[in-house]
DNA sequence: GATGAATGAGCGTTCATTCAT
DNA sequence: AATGAATGAACGCTCATTCAT
C-alpha cells in the first residue's frame, strides 16, 4: 500500500529511497521500542548505520517523523474501511465490518518492509494527544493532517447514520469507538486484570453490544 | 481538600510549605501551557522566582511531579464520587450521578491556591499515557500510584453492576466512560466542528444515552 | 590517643564533641568507600542523619577534612615510633622496628570508635599527592600540615644515619621507606599477580632486605 | 613517537584530526596546570577556542582522557626502554641504562605538538593512583590499559633477573624503581629542603646506588 | 545525495555554601 | 550549637542542527 501523505511533512519522499524506507522502517521500530521522548535521530543513525544527518535530509525533525507516521497510520485504516466495506450492501453489515476491522487485534504488515500494523498501533495510542499539540505549532499542515483522521471517523459517522438515522450523537459515538479501539491495546498491556476481556470474549464483542445496543435503543 | 499521596512520589512533602505550593500551582499552570515535553524545572524555577535547585528538594524530577498531579487528579475525582453518591439510594441515581459528575465541565477549584479541575483534566488528558509509561521505570511507585486511578475505575463499575448484574462488561465500560470523560475535553478543543455538541447538547448527554441504552438493553 | 593536629585546619575541634567524633569516624568510612572525589558532605550528612550545614561547622570543606585525617594518620605514626623505639638500644634494632611498625599489615583501631588504621592508611595512599596540592592553595596551614609527614622522614632518617653515618642518602632511603609502605597496599590490592608477596614473604621482608644491603654495602 | 593504545578508550582516535591532536596537547597542559579535579571539559573547550561538546566526539569523557593520556605514557617509557636497551649485552650495563631511562630528568618532546615528557610525567605522578580506581569501574579497558604498565614493570624485573637470579624480590624492586622515578619529581617539588639532593647528587645515583647494593649482596 | 565533523544551546542534576531559626 | 530550607553556580552530557566535503 503507498497511503497518500500530504507534502510538506517531509522534505524528501521516504518511499522513494532505500535510506528513506529504512528511515521509517527503523523508525517506527526504534519509537515503539524506547518511546519518542527517548527517540533521537542520532540513535536512529546509529541503527541504520548512516549519520543523523543524512536523515535530516527527508524529515526537519522528530516531530515530523511522528507526524508522517501518523498520518501513514489512518491513511491505511482509512484504505482498510473503503477497501473492505466496498462491497457490503446492509449497513448493519457495514457497521459490523467497520467495528471488526477497527478493534481486532491483527498482525499484517505494512509496506514490503514488514512493518507491523500492532507496532505502529502502539506507537499512535501512546503518541495521539502528541501528535495534535504539534500540528498546533506547525500551522502550514495542521488541517492536512488532521484531514486524514477526520476523513475516518466521519466515514464511521456516516455508516451509523445509515443504521440509525435518529440516533443523535453519530459522531461523537464514532469518536469513541476510533480511540476506544486504541484504547484495548492500553488497557490490554496494563490493566488486564481490571478489564473483562478473556480469551472468548474480545474488545470487538464489547463495541459490538455497545453499538448495537445504543443504535437498537433509540431507534 | 488534602488529597492522599502515596510517599515516595516526593522527597518533601509540597503541601507543607509556600514554596512546595507554588512549585505545585505554577507547575501545573506552566505544564498545561507549553506541555510537559518542553517543560523543565528551570523554567519553571523562573516562573516562581526561585532556583531549579530548590524545586529538587522536593522532587527528583518532573516525571515525579507529573505523577504527583496525576495521583492528586484521581484522588480528587475519587473523593468528590464518594461524597457526593454517599446518600443516594437509588443505583440508577448514583449512576447518573456518577457520569455528571465525570463528564460536566466544572471551574471548581482545588486547594487554597487556585488550581483549576478543567486545567488539571487538560493535563491529565495530554499526559495520561505517559504517567503510565513512567510507571513501568520506577517500579517501586508503581503500584501505589495505579490504585488509585483502578479503584475510580472499579467503583463505577461497581454501580454498573447494581444497575444491571447481567451486563458483561461494567469494568471496560468504566474506563470508557472514565477515559470518555477525559477525551471530551480534547475532542472540544481540536474537533469542535466534526463532534454534535452545542450549546444544548453536552457529552454528559451522549454518555448517559449510551450507558442507559446499553444497560436497559441488556436487561 | 589524641593526635596534635594543628590549629587553623578545623574551625572546631572534632574530638570535642559527639557529632565531632561521628564526622570523623563516618568521613574516613565513607571516603574509603566511595573515594574522595565522589565524597561530599551531603552524603556524610546523610550517613550520621544529620544535615550537611552541621558539618561546615567542623570544617570549612571537604579538603579541610581530608588534611584532618591526614595529619591525624602520620601524627599516629609519629606517636608509634617515638613510642616503640623509645626502650631500644642498637640503632640497628630501632631501624628494624621502625621498618616492621611502617611497613607491617595492621588492624589496630584508632581512637575510641574503632577507626582502623588500614582504612586510614588506604585514604592516605589514595590522596597522598592531592594532600599537597591542597596545600599549595592553602598556604597559610601549608607548613602546619606537612611538618608532621617530615618529622617522620627525619625520624627515620636519623635511625639510618645511626646505622650508617657514611651513607649518601638517608633522607631519600627514608622517603623511599615510607612511600613504598604506603605502596605495598596499592600494589597488594592492584597487582597481585606481578609482585613476589605471599604468605611467606611479606613487604616487611623486602624492605629490610633492601635496607640492610644499602646500609652494610657502604659500611 | 605513535603509541599503541588500546582502542576503547577513545571514540574517536585523537591522533587523526587536527582537533584530536589539539585535546591532547592542550588537555596535559591544562591538566597539569589546574589538576584533573579541577579540570573539565568546558575548561578545555574554552582554551582550545572549541565547544565542550566537540571533545566528547572523542572522549566519553575526562576519566577517559586521562586513562588515553597514562597508557600514552606508558608506552612511551616502553619504547624509549626497548630501543635503547636492544643493543646493550651486559645486563649490569642494560640495569644502568634503564635505571637512567627511568630516573633521569628529560626535556624530551613527545609527538610533533611539542608535549614535555617531564609534563607528562608530572600527571602521571598525580593521578597513579586514580587511574587504577577508574579501571575498578571500567571493567572493560581493565586489563588494556593495566597491560602496558605491567609490561614495562616485568621488563625491568627482567633483567635485574639477569644480572643477580639469586634475588628474592625482583618484581618488587622493579615496581620500587619505576614508581621511585615517579617519586622524585614529587620530592623535589614540595620537599627539596628534605631529600639530599643537590646540582652534584640526583635522583639517578639514589637509585643506581640501591640497586648495585641490593643485587651486589645477594650475589 | 549522503556523510562526517563540529558546535551552541540547553537539560537534568549536584555541589558547596549561606541564611534564618 | 545544630539544623532545615534555599539557592547560585557549575558539572557532565545530549540534542538538534549546520557546514564542509
Amino acid at each position: 500500500m503507498k497511503p497518500e501523505i500530504y507534502g510538506g511533512i517531509f522534505l524528501k519522499d521516504p518511499e522513494r529511497s532505500e535510506l528513506g524506507k529504512k528511515i521509517l522502517k527503523e523508525g517506527v521500530s526504534l519509537i515503539d521500542k524506547i518511546g519518542f521522548e527517548a527517540f533521537t535521530f542520532k540513535k536512529l543513525g546509529e541503527r541504520i548505520q548512516s549519520n543523523e544527518s543524512s536523515i535530516y535530509r527527508y524529515f526537519e525533525n522528530k516531530h515530523k517523523l511522528l507526524l508522517y507516521i501518523s498520518s501513514w497510520y489512518w491513511s491505511w485504516i482509512e484504505f482498510r474501511l473503503i477497501f473492505e466495506i466496498a462491497n457490503l450492501e446492509d449497513p448493519n453489515h457495514r457497521l459490523t465490518k467497520a467495528i471488526i476491522l477497527l478493534t481486532e487485534d491483527t498482525s499484517l504488515e505494512l509496506l514490503d518492509d514488514h512493518i507491523k500494523e500492532s507496532t505502529l498501533k502502539q506507537i499512535i495510542i501512546s503518541n495521539f494527544v502528541k501528535t495534535f499539540n504539534m500540528n498546533e505549532v506547525n500551522h502550514e499542515n495542521n488541517e492536512d493532517f488532521i484531514k486524514t483522521y477526520k476523513r475516518v471517523i466521519l466515514l464511521i459517522a456516516e455508516i451509523i447514520k445509515e443504521v440509525n438515522p435518529n440516533y443523535s450523537y453519530p459522531e461523537n459515538l464514532s469518536c469513541s469507538i476510533v480511540e476506544g479501539s486504541l484504547h484495548q491495546h492500553f488497557l490490554k498491556q496494563h490493566f488486564k486484570n481490571i478489564t473483562n476481556y478473556s480469551e472468548s470474549v474480545t474488545p470487538t464483542d464489547f463495541f459490538l453490544n455497545m453499538v448495537k445496543a445504543i443504535l437498537n435503543n433509540t431507534e
